[in-house]
DNA sequence: GGGTGGCGTTAAGAACGCGTCAAGATCAGC
DNA sequence: GCTGATCTTGACGCGTTCTTAACGCCACCC
């Protein structure tokens, strides 16, 4: 089910979609203001967020700014008719779409549905595989040496955000900031207890770690293919090269 | 450069978009009918499409149906005022958003711009590579000689400053404050420390650097081609001292 | 020729980050 | 209300990284 949090404090309208989200089956949740609103995204982590640009507490694009210092959750603005600026202002904070008050409820349902379903392009790779274990990304489930692994929510969110990234540096802050939210982004202690659950899980040889890379001081990797094992060594540089 | 595909048959919208996209950098071509739009599409890949729904020869949404069919490239509707069914149909044929005439030039280019920055979340080349190492700024992975290199923080944020301002000189001052902070702008111990750590890590001949050049007096320069022998003072024919 | 300033190199202690363990708190299912 | 699983939190040891100082070398200037 697809989850939108609704921040605006008009009554009228908050009844209004409440009632026709709730009839299209997505499950809703609201916030009065801006800062209510940042942290229901970071805790309720909502598919799509739907954000009035008339606060009480704070300016719009600096809710919208809030988010996607963080996160790539879809917004939809809504706002009173007003100056070209204010959109031009809104959009390049980084909301996704604009709809202008008054607006027609099946328009706004509309690119709700165009805001959702660009969010959730169809995985090309929805399976990725190592020597040690295979990670299905679509059927959130993961196998090594043959057999089923269980994975904790938590366990399983970290995984997923490193094999989306895969071979790539993940930062701690990222990693923090995905699965337990922005406000965690100093709790490395969380990392290193969860990076050692899923190794001991995963590896092979959980004290060295193939392919949850560490990489001090910066954040993890995960690699698909084991790297040689001369690499993670001192490298003596060959005086191969022959310029010219 | 971002290249922008333009399906409309109205002269004047046509050249108010033209001017503008073209004043904005982006590289603009024009197809006055649905099927020579696919047929566009299919052939020139453009980054993104801007679709006007009256067309003389098929329907809209028929267009977003043909486009949608194989690709994801973004399509931003335009329209004539009309009824919000027609809205609808559009988003849900796969449109990624939808602008009414007349429009704001303004709101355009920010739709176009959010668009485009959904499309492509890493736009630059991220990978710079010299005969002796490779670096990719975007996974923040080094390659020397075949294998990783595992470079340390600080090491990490020296080597990324000069390779983005790859075959620029960057004042030491300007290392220093980006690195350490501004307070340290006269540390230049730590960047003769640093700078000899990347060299012994990434060049082939650390005593004689090819790649991360030391300008004294004035700062360092990272060179992605590696500059004739001689205009290094080397004295001896380059064939001789290869398997030193 | 001697002096000077900038650079490369090395090495040592200090500080930090990471892996690990374990215990208390919280939650979900029965 | 109980039980097991999961999450949070703190502490400790160890290896790595950072900081800092000292020394030698070279180019340049007087």
């Amino acid at each position: 089910m697809t989850r939108v949090l609704v921040i605006d404090d008009e009554p009228p309208i908050l009844r209004a979609l409440r009632i026709n989200l709730a009839a299209r089956h997505y499950e809703v949740s609201v916030a009065a203001d801006g800062a209510s609103g940042l942290a229901a995204v970071a805790r309720q982590r909502p598919d799509v967020v739907i954000l009035d640009l008339g606060l009480p507490d704070m300016d719009g694009t600096e809710v919208i700014r809030g988010v996607r210092g963080w996160s790539a959750t879809p917004i939809i603005v809504l706002s009173a008719a007003g100056q070209e600026s204010q959109k031009v202002a809104a959009l390049d904070a980084g909301a996704d779409d604009y709809v202008t008050k008054p607006f027609g409820m099946d328009e706004l349902l509309a690119r709700l549905r165009a805001a959702v379903r660009r969010a959730s392009p169809a995985p090309d790779e929805p399976v990725v595989v190592t020597p040690a274990f295979t990670v299905d990304l679509a059927a959130k489930r993961v196998t090594a040496a043959g057999r089923d692994v269980r994975l904790t929510p938590t366990e399983w969110q970290l995984l997923e955000i490193l094999v989306r990234h895969s071979g790539r540096l993940v930062s701690q802050r990222q990693l923090l900031a995905e699965v337990w939210g922005p406000q965690y982004e100093t709790e490395g202690n969380y990392l290193r207890v969860y990076m050692a659950h899923l190794r001991r899980k995963l590896e092979p040889d959980p004290a060295r770690p193939r392919y949850l890379l560490t990489e001090p001081g910066m954040g993890y990797r995960f690699t698909a293919a084991a790297p040689p094992a001369a690499a993670l060594g001192a490298q003596s540089l060959p005086g191969e090269d022959c310029s010219s």
